[in-house]
DNA sequence: CTGAAAGCGCTTACAG
DNA sequence: CTGAAAGCGCTTACAG
């Protein structure tokens, strides 16, 4: 039948390539080139089940004597041999793989933490599968099913609104699932991301204490709820300090296209602002640009904080002061969680919910 | 046999968790959540072979009565049936996965071309596992080592040095492989990129037209293509121009931590410096850095040139003007060369080698 | 201590 | 037009 086969293949390159003669040699060397576990028991005399318990540790427990395992081992060394993932994550439904699920890999935020957590994974034995959901429900809904069909052994997940019932089916099925950035209040799940009212609060608590009567928030309108817990921040700290609010709203749709024109309106007729936050990093640097077109200086005019920190905020002129997430402890705390529920098989019943505090970095954008 | 395992698995359960009665609840539904087409011939009547058939499409090829395909779609669409990719790549060799290797994910450019790559794969079918190196060869060979055990069709590999020796097996191996960023000179590889030498040229010319006499490139030791295609263009402007030679060059290993030193030693030596060309996007950034905190106007006192453009540039005040490469058309290019060696099934004896021309953004940093 | 054999969920050459 | 059966490369319960 191997014969059959192969014969066969062989015929199909003859009729459809040239160098029938070439190829055909390739293609038996590429057969011959991935050793499987099979071609080492024959040539060793041996089982493969002796084999596959030497080649997992299992030599000891399995009892097999230090000799043999040696000369596997040694067998295995020598000619190069790797086991087929895709053969051994059929039988054991595992696959060292982990679905990383973000809003879009360009933004400086995603592509840090992805940067941190790639390592930590590698760390730890296991591989990043990613992709990037743009905000879209349908995007996200799909990506998480690829990533069940090719057998994921858990999933990080930046979510999009929507997501409750396919995160809940997900816990279901016992797959370890950790949500990063915000979370859904809906579901009850593992969840990694900063305490986002403080960390508002406390940024704009700078700004009043620098004696701005006049603070604004330019934010958008998604109901994530890392949203939602910036906007109450803001709202305590106002409250508190007997401020009245100027809030932008800017449609998330259309965040980059419509964030000039509206914020060049607000400023307009809101002359009397005199310090911004800015709810998250996109928005921090396209406001900035109208801020510096319209020539409004910082801070003398207006104080500014945004929330993220990056290059752009740094090298900025005036230096803006920035919310800084704890990028590295969050990517630690994401993976040792998924590895907890990972190694221990199925989900835990008790999720965890851990909010880190941020840290504001003070420039001289705020005086 | 089945039944035996079942109980043997419920066994472990019951001895391991309190809530026994729950957890073995899920356990089997999970099982059974899980369809597959041996489920789906056994409930329709048809063989395994038919459902196959018809899921990949082939029912037409092989005469399969439109009736019976349509009762079958209908009946997977009811219930949900979505395909093993495990299974179905360990018999057809093939995963749809496309190994995307990175110096680092975290660095600007990296994440933008990510983005845009895992956009242009997802619309043709293919993820993207990705991995980064952070320009170590012996991380480089283990991330390529791993994706082939995980049977991924593809790679697109930005290389580190010393490279050559494993991508060369793998085209003997028929994988196809895109190179981009960089090259390997000894190997023959599909290989896009941007026509370093003459980008530099022109950055290099921009500062010469703007009467600049004694323009300087802060550049790293490596040996790694584009940069020494960079500094060519460089020396060619220079040679062209009848002007003296400045050269920083940073060791790549020690990029970050002495950069600052180093470049402040420089300027200090050769206050004679009128123009910077930077020669990649983090020395820009670092030695805008250094600049401003030696209060060297920009660009009165000194003109600067970046290579790759990104947001702090555009914002950082002077305005910088940039080498800007075409991410869109670069990610394009990549993934279309990569889709036609993947349908081919084979690599080609013909490598496609392109350089894209950059463009130079001019802002106020150089005038 | 070790091996024969079943099975993971697919695809596909072959036989009607 | 459709099905029985082999095989992809592993792991593992069971039987010595």
């Amino acid at each position: 039948m191997k014969t059959i086969a192969l014969l066969f293949k062989l015929n199909i390159i003859f009729t459809t390539t040239i160098s029938a003669k070439h190829t055909t040699t390739n293609w038996i060397s590429m057969k011959r080139n991935r050793i499987s576990i099979k071609d080492i028991s024959k040539a060793l005399g041996l089982s493969n089940t002796t084999i596959s318990f030497i080649l997992n540790g299992k030599a000891e427990e399995m009892r097999i004597s230090a000799q043999v395992a040696a000369r596997v081992l040694a067998y295995v060394k020598e000619v190069g041999y790797t086991p087929n993932y895709l053969a051994r994550g059929l039988v054991t439904g595992k696959t060292n793989t982990i679905g990383f699920i973000v809003e879009n890999i360009g933004n400086p935020f995603f592509s840090q933490i992805a940067s941190l957590i790639e390592e930590q994974a590698y760390n730890n034995g296991y591989k990043i599968i990613y992709s990037s959901t743009n905000g879209e429900k349908a995007k996200a809904l799909e990506l998480i099913r690829m990533f069940r069909d090719r057998g994921v052994d858990g999933y990080i997940l930046c979510p999009t609104e929507g997501l409750e019932e396919e995160i809940t089916q997900l816990r279901e099925e016992n797959r370890p699932v950790v949500l990063f950035d915000r979370y859904l209040p809906a579901v009850d799940s593992h969840y990694i991301g900063i305490s986002n009212e403080d960390a508002m609060y406390n940024a704009c608590k700078h700004l009043a204490d620098k004696g701005k009567k006049h603070i604004a928030l330019i934010t958008t309108d998604s109901q994530q709820t890392q949203m939602l817990s910036r906007l109450e921040g803001y709202r305590k700290l106002l409250k508190e300090r007997n401020l009245t609010a100027y809030i932008l709203s800017v449609p998330y749709e259309e965040r980059r296209e419509r964030l000039q024109l509206d914020l060049e309106n607000f400023l307009e007729n809101n002359g009397i602002i005199d310090g911004i936050c800015f709810a998250t990093n996109y928005l921090a640097v396209g406001g900035l640009e109208v801020l510096r077109r319209n020539q409004i200086k910082i801070p003398s005019h207006i104080a500014v904080v945004a929330f993220d920190d990056n290059e752009a905020l740094r090298l900025f002129q005036p230096g803006i002061t920035a919310v800084a997430q704890p990028l590295e402890d969050m990517a630690k705390l994401i993976i040792d969680r998924l590895l907890i529920d990972l190694k221990l098989g199925k989900v835990t019943d008790k999720t965890f919910h851990k909010e880190l505090p941020a840290r504001l970095i003070v420039r001289e954008s705020t005086g």
